[in-house]
RNA sequence: GCUCAUAUAGCUCAGCGGUAGAGCACUUGCUUGGUAAGUAAGAGGUCACCGGUUCAAGUCCGGUUAUGAGCUCCA
């Protein structure tokens, strides 16, 4: 039979050989490093047999596909098995890849928490160490089921009886066949070619994602190919522990929670400061792109929500007020806005529009509360009181398109500006919980789709993901250690404005119902700024800064020269404030840079001398010493940037 | 909301049945110094909240609240 190889280039060989057959056929050092093959595009085992002509690819240990194999052997008999000897009443459910790792999800009376994994690791290493073969038997469903059944293994039962194949089920074994597993493979042929693991952490979920099913033990891995891969992986997380920003807004002073209002932010001055310069920066974006400023009611009758579907659809998610007992007369339902939008079409609504009017662009910082369920809170990223950059653009369905480019130059200007360069598109599309007709909806998602098209954006899909009155754009920008983070936003919005009986009066004298886009940039400014917060590390850019310069004196001589500094700096619109204290200089570029101020000048009796400033950086330990005048123009220059 | 864990000084944490501890920060004294911690002393806590067991409870048990890691959810 012909074996065609990924070059293009083919060889024959006898029906029936293997995968490691043709590997040896190809030379003895990818013979050792062979562990799995894909044929026709399907990856299978190493030893399978190949019954007819095929394309076939060897996967070696080393690559990307060999990694996670080996992941997953290490998961689905590494990890299982050992689970199994120290925990022998548990019952095996799943245990697949992850991004960079494996988990393995297992019922089990007795609790394991972190302080087991440990344990379950050197019994790992043990079943590591014996090398086995792996091998692998194919069995009929009935015989699977009887095995399973036999073994107490109610959720592979499951799979099995909810697979639609009737034979071929995968088994595989180890050298003693004491322990068994159902799986798809492909398996590496022995345990020799695992790496370098660690288990990672002990939680909670559900058999198939599912909350109304019961929950089980995950237990996460991971594994690479050597020490020095693991470690560096490790590191990384390390990485991102530090520069979490509940940690930095804690060190920097920037907010705080408290009991008393879960998911509601406590802002200090410095994060006020920092919140206030971001808002600004937005603000004056927004005015020059032809928005105008609004601002809507917080606590609005049932209702409007009733009108707008939200009551319908979110009214678990909704803080409710009511009025109390003294004031029966005035007794009625009214929620904390969670949404700007019905606001914004209140304000529409008021006189008659003409379709000379539209586009009509109102934006809004609006604050609204959403009841989060209580597991799902996490520092500024996800709260229950957030403020949007929240903008509704009233058009026609011809606008659609202009509207789509003026708003993806403007939110990456907005980007770029903030420090990401780099963004992605999605587009989602319809999901199951949704107002409106198919056919508004089919409208919908063609002319967003159309416009995106036209302008030339990549751009992937993402089935049902969509709000539920429209199809949307979702902007995802990358950090600076590599993480996503969905921000922007531009929805399409084909009911609301029906719904809510907005209306303008076309060319032809008739009255039409606008199209409604629903956009932000930011998306929050709580979760913005956590984000601005854990991309720089907390050394956010000078002029984004709360504290830009501190002028610290080295003696107490040079007081007088350091606060006329301050004055000058000042005059220009700089943050800066004097170090006056008795302390040695090391001790307050110690402390200010621990506060991630960016500028520090260190005033002694030279720089008094000879008018000038020594001026030191922020994640430098250089310094530069610079004529006073050019000192305060330079760090004007930079102030102004962007403000 | 679910599973598991955690809650002690401003911060980071130790203490795990017998009168509350450390480091840093803070206050005061001495120290005027050249780019990431000068020095000594002092002050600081209803051990999250409610209940139970015990002669005795930060310490053991139950509940509540909040936080953390996941899961589910996110207009």
């Amino acid at each position: 039979m012909k074996i065609t190889l990924p070059d293009n280039s083919s060889r024959e060989l006898p029906k029936g050989s293997s995968g490691y057959d043709l590997a040896k056929d190809i030379g003895p050092g990818l013979a050792k490093s062979a562990i799995a093959v894909t044929i026709d595009g399907v990856q299978r085992d190493l030893h399978d047999a190949i019954d007819a002509d095929a394309s076939v690819s060897i996967i070696t240990i080393d690559s990307d596909e060999g990694l996670e194999i080996m992941r997953h052997t290490l998961s689905a008999q590494v990890l299982a098995r050992a689970i199994k000897n120290l925990y022998p009443k548990s019952k095996l459910a799943i245990g697949p890849t992850v991004q960079d790792g494996f988990y393995y999800d297992v019922e089990s009376n007795e609790s394991i928490s972190s302080d087991d994994l440990g344990k379950i690791e050197e019994e790992m290493k043990k079943i590591i160490k014996t090398k086995s073969l792996i091998t692998k038997k194919l069995v009929s469903k009935k015989e699977a089921l009887k095995i399973f059944k036999s073994n107490k293994e109610p959720y592979k039962e499951i799979i099995i009886n909810e697979s639609d194949q009737d034979d071929n089920f995968q088994l595989y074994y180890q050298d003693d066949e004491e322990f068994v597993d159902l799986c798809r493979g492909p398996h590496l042929p022995n345990l020799g070619f695992i790496g370098s693991f660690k288990l990672t952490k002990v939680s909670g979920a559900y058999w198939k994602g599912d909350s109304k099913n019961s929950m089980l033990t995950r237990i996460y891995g991971t594994a690479f190919s050597n020490d020095k891969d693991l470690q560096n992986y490790l590191d990384n997380i390390e990485e991102a522990l530090k520069r979490d920003h509940r940690k930095l807004g804690k060190e920097m002073d920037l907010f705080h929670f408290q009991d008393e209002a879960p998911g509601m932010v406590f802002w200090h001055p410095d994060g006020w400061t920092l919140y206030r310069k971001l808002r600004n920066f937005v603000r004056d974006r927004l005015k020059e792109n032809n928005y105008i400023e609004v601002n809507t009611p917080q606590v609005i009758d049932r209702k409007l929500w009733e009108a707008s579907g939200h009551w319908d659809k979110y009214r678990e998610n909704m803080f409710i007020t009511e009025i109390d007992e003294e004031h029966a007369n005035e007794k009625r339902v009214n929620a904390l806005k969670p949404m700007n939008c019905p606001g914004h079409v209140q304000i529409y609504n008021q006189g008659i529009k003409s379709y000379k009017d539209l586009p009509l662009r109102y934006a809004e910082f609006g604050l609204c509360h959403r009841y989060e369920p209580s597991g799902t809170m996490h520092g500024l990223m996800r709260v229950r009181a957030f403020t949007q950059d929240d903008g509704h653009i009233f058009c026609t369905e011809n606008q659609i398109e202009s509207e789509t480019g003026l708003f993806i130059k403007f939110l990456s200007t907005i980007y770029a500006d903030l420090g990401f360069k780099n963004f992605d598109i999605k587009l989602s599309t319809r999901p199951e919980m949704r107002v409106g007709s198919d056919e508004t909806w089919d409208k919908a998602e063609e002319a967003l789709e159309a416009a995106i098209k036209n302008l030339g954006y990549p751009y992937r899909i993402d089935e049902g993901d969509g709000a539920f009155y429209g199809p949307k754009l979702d902007f995802v920008l990358t950090d600076a250690i590599g993480r996503e983070w969905q921000c922007g936003t531009f929805q399409l919005d084909f009911n609301l404005a029906e719904r809510l009986d907005a209306s303008y009066v076309g060319e032809d004298g008739k009255k039409h119902t606008p199209v409604m886009i629903h956009r932000a940039v930011l998306g929050s400014f709580e979760r913005f700024i956590g984000i601005l917060i854990e991309n720089y590390a907390g050394k956010l850019p000078f002029w984004l800064s709360p504290h830009q310069v501190v002028v610290a004196s080295i003696i107490s001589d040079v007081n007088d020269y350091s606060l006329e500094i301050v004055e000058s700096l000042k005059k220009e619109g700089i943050l800066a404030e004097a170090d006056l204290r008795n302390e040695k200089i090391s001790y307050k570029i110690r402390e200010h840079s621990n506060r991630k101020v960016p500028i520090i000048l260190a005033i002694g009796n030279n720089e008094k001398k000879d008018k000038t400033v020594s001026i030191r950086r922020i994640g430098s330990t250089d310094t530069e010493v610079v004529d006073l005048k050019a000192a305060i123009k330079q760090i004007t220059k930079e102030n102004s940037a962007l403000q």
